[in-house]
DNA sequence: CGAGTCATTGATCTGTCTCAATATTAGTGG
DNA sequence: CCACTAATATTGAGACAGATCAATGACTCG
């Protein structure tokens, strides 16, 4: 078996090798991540409106920033992001990790500012919703107001995870849990289930789980001894994904 | 200056006192904090279609609980909530802290689930919006439209500076954060800046901000050693705001 | 008034952080 | 292609913030 290394997403379309000047929901492949289903196919391409055009960022770059005025909402086509908010010290915490049909921006809409930045952890492509325009479609379609409002709510709820992982789990917890989440999202888009190359650096991982690089360092090499995972660097490798359960009982954020 | 230690909305309004049977948000004095503003006011009356009924709630009861079909959201009227999500191995995470005016339910919305459970810190008034109802009107109505998606983005924003505060901060930065936001949101609602009566433990205070009843103690006193606040158990009185806000700089959270 | 809940405080322990040295990898330019 | 540099990762030793265990004190409510 070969490792895909580069996390591009499973199908090339024609219409993603075009570039930017046709932009399409109705013929996407990522539809049923990012858009809801249950559109009648007499009104599939209207969903094409929200997308107003494309937009490729590079590897370190920023998608928003925080402070930046808010206008759109981002469905990620191809990349990886984290968004992270700072601190007037300069602590940044890190708050999620975005792969391809992933929604970005949701922040920006209570105050109109985006309230944390997004950065591509690699080449990405993002489909930019002019949030006014999902606002007025949504009032049209009920089953894309819903998708919203479950989008918006699951973020809530993610979110509602994560601090059940910093104010009670401990280091191994909190490792096990984030590996599995990734391998689960990455599966759900056609990548290994066991496998993965990690976009992120120890620190960046450190910062979402509440804990120094060294920590994460040592809890990867710790894993690795007990025979759970193989590291190297930015690969892992998943051999035995039920003690991995273990130390974080999935049920918990039920 | 006498302290209200019941911690009522400042205003009793005779709809108020007549118990359940007539509901209307269009002469709610707690309009402002939960409403949209920039209703017509000949289209304020059709906002009280989203409240279908009040609800009270004794102190130690659930609004509702993780595992809960989700139908409503829940406007506060009176009182006071924690919500918290629990392990399996029965680890309970606080995930905030809920006052007058404020929306709960939100949590349900993607899997028509309730993801946590919502409990009553003292005797409450709740009104009921039945999560169809409100759906359907704010197609109606764009400014409750985009009002619905603002609460649920301030929930987004609110636990992204939880999560800074778990990951990157220290005890007493954490306590100073958790007591400037509680004496704020109580000022907005015309109580003390400076006077408040606690309605949680510190088993819940600890579990919000990651840090065991111990420590939260240890912290008050220190707190109180250094002339910063005054605290008698559940009563705190903020002797040195800018002290508290030099431990946890405000701006932090932008 | 008494039982139970909640808060405070002390003594000790420990998981993670900090500081530091070394190893590995990716990127750059000659 | 290789040497060089900068960024990232690993590993060790020691320090410390907060956890744990334990005892006492204060308040609430029936």
């Amino acid at each position: 078996m070969t490792l895909d290394t580069t996390q591009k997403p499973i199908e090339i379309t024609p219409e993603n090798m075009l570039g930017t000047f046709k932009v399409a929901c109705s013929n996407c492949n990522l539809r049923e991540l990012c858009m809801p289903i249950g559109f009648k196919s007499e009104d599939m391409h209207r969903l094409d409106e929200v997308v107003e055009k494309r937009r490729k960022i590079k590897q370190g770059e920023q998608l928003y920033s925080a402070g930046d005025s808010f206008k759109s909402l981002y469905a990620i086509r191809t990349g990886f992001f984290k968004t992270c908010v700072s601190a007037a010290d300069g602590r940044e915490q890190v708050t999620g990790f975005q792969m391809a049909g992933e929604i970005m921006g949701l922040d920006g809409i209570v105050t109109d500012q985006h309230n944390c930045s997004a950065i591509a952890l690699e080449d990405a492509e993002v489909c930019v919703m002019p949030f006014a325009d999902v606002e007025e479609l949504s009032r049209e379609f009920p089953v894309l107001q819903r998708h919203i409002h479950k989008i918006m709510s699951r973020e809530i709820v993610r979110e509602n995870s994560v601090m059940m992982l910093l104010g009670n789990m401990r280091a191994e917890e909190r490792l096990a849990a984030f590996l599995l989440n990734l391998v689960q999202r990455l599966h759900a888009r056609g990548f290994s289930q066991s496998e993965l190359m990690l976009r992120m650096t120890r620190e960046e991982i450190g910062s979402y789980l509440g804990m120094k690089l060294e920590t994460v360092s040592r809890t990867f090499s710790k894993f690795s001894d007990e025979g759970i995972i193989e590291v190297k660097q930015r690969y892992v490798k998943i051999l035995d994904s039920e003690a991995l359960k273990k130390i974080f009982n999935p049920q918990t954020c039920a």
